[in-house]
Parts: structure tokens; sequence; C-alpha cells
DNA sequence: CATGTTACGTTATAATATAACATAATAGAT
DNA sequence: ATCTATTATGTTATATTATAACGTAACATG
């Protein structure tokens, strides 16, 4: 079942669903000043919640965090991006056999894979 | 030619190389105060050069650097890595054809390749 | 309705990273 | 050899990202 989300919680999802790039933690708290949020935390506990839930994820190269646009979204842990050099847009990557692939690629070292994050950077469809 | 390091360089760089995990830059500042080094600056002026010239890679996800272990790295930019949970160890990953692979991966959504970031989370072989 | 859990508001502070500026060392070109 | 452009340094200050800590409120459920 959905959890419900909380009033934070949805002020937050939603000034990332709104937005075509990623955002910072204090970029969203800006977006949402005028809607009552004041403090960082109250932004960090929804974020937190939220990417727990899998309906935000984190780019930990951009310490930037977007909006899954997937129902039920899978990628609790696992996350894979493209990430657009030019124009900043977030595509994530659903192929379901990457993970697949990291366990094979894991295994060669004998390391036990557990989750992943794979961060492509490069220049999306619209912006060739 | 494999460029000269200046001293602050040198010392950043052997406190890398010293540790068994991957430290974050005010870790190395800590541990290398005794020889001189007195600011943040300094430490990330070191480490962007080493990184430039592919001796170091950041570990996004942990804000933490490792020193590389492979003459010549060609990872300057693009970098893959096994991290351990356990231990904390980090192992990189040289498969030559997972950059292929990306491309490949990249062009399905007609998404130009350039560079990468992976890093693979679980347990490794002397931690099972 | 008592109780444990989760969320909230708020203030303070930790951890990570960069700006800015003056000075020093270095490497080539003339 | 020296001028000049580039790169590195030392230092202080500040920006950015993220948590700690504490008291209170809302809420589920036994």
């Amino acid at each position: 079942m959905e959890p419900s989300l909380t009033n934070n919680q949805k002020i937050v999802l939603q000034a990332l669903e709104d937005s075509e790039q990623p955002l910072g933690a204090y970029s969203i708290l800006f977006n949402i000043e005028k809607k009552g949020i004041k403090s960082p935390q109250q932004v960090y506990r929804a974020l937190d919640k939220l990417i727990e839930i899998g309906a935000v994820h984190k780019i930990e190269s951009l310490n930037s965090y977007i909006a899954c646009k997937h129902k039920d979204c899978k990628a609790r842990e696992s996350t894979s991006f493209l990430i657009c050099q030019e124009c900043q847009k977030v595509y994530e990557v659903l192929e379901s056999d990457l993970s697949d692939k990291f366990i094979k690629l894991s295994q060669v070292s004998n390391f036990k894979y557990s989750t992943h994050n794979l961060e492509i950077f490069g220049i999306c469809d619209l912006c060739n």
C-alpha cells in the first residue's frame, strides 16, 4: 500500500516534481519557504522519508535530489541515472538487468553485491 | 610523462596511500597537520591536482578520496568501485569494457555518453 | 485511554568545500 | 639572465551541505 505523506513531505515532493533539474536541499528550502517551511531540518527529514519510500532519489555527485517519475519505484537503494551536462536534466535508467550485470561484475572479485549507484554523464537527446 | 608532484601534493597522496580506507578531506588534514599542512585549502588544492592527473579518485557518495593503485590510471573522469560495507575498503574496477557497456546503455535513450561514476556496495572477499 | 512511534518546530552546530587576496616558486621564451 | 606567464603557496574568511539535540505534538493501535 501507498504510505500517505505528511504535509511537509508533500510540499518537498511537490517542489521536486515541479523542477526540471535536480535540486539541492537548500534550493528546495528556498522554494518552499513561502509555504511555511523554515529550516533545513524540515527539508532533510522530508527527504529522508521520501527517499526511504522510493519517491525521491539522491544524485550523490551533485548533492541533489529528484522526484522519481515511476509509480512504486523499486529503486530504494540502487539507482542509475543519465545526467545531461548541458541542460542538467536527469533521466533514471530502469534496465532491470543492470543489477544482474553488476552482480556478475562483483563476483569476478568475490564481492557480494548489495546495491549500486550509477551516474552516467553526457548529452541528452534534446540537447544533441 | 609523469608529472612531478609538489611537496604538498606528495604529502596528501602519501596520506591516502597509507590508508586502507577512503579518507575525507578533513581526515587527511588531521593526519598531516604534523607535516605543516594547516588549512583545508591546501588539502583540497592538492586533491584537485591529484585527481586531475589520475593519482586520486573521489568516492562521491562518501565524500571521500582514495589513492589510485594503478600506474598511469586512465580513470581521470570515469571511475568504478566496489565498496565494502563491512571494512570500508574500496576496490577499483578496471573492466575496460564497462564504458562500452554504458555507451550502449546510453544510446538506448539517445544519450551521448561522456563519463560515468559507478559505486557498487556490498561485502568484499575478505569480509565474507 | 494509555502507550509507543513517528513527525514537527526550533536552535545550534558539524562536516564538506570554495572564494579571495597577497606572495612565492617555476618554467619557458627572448 | 631575465622577463613573463603560469602554477603553487599561505592564510583568512565564508559558503554549502548535513546532523545533533531537545522539547512538543500528532497519531496509530492494543
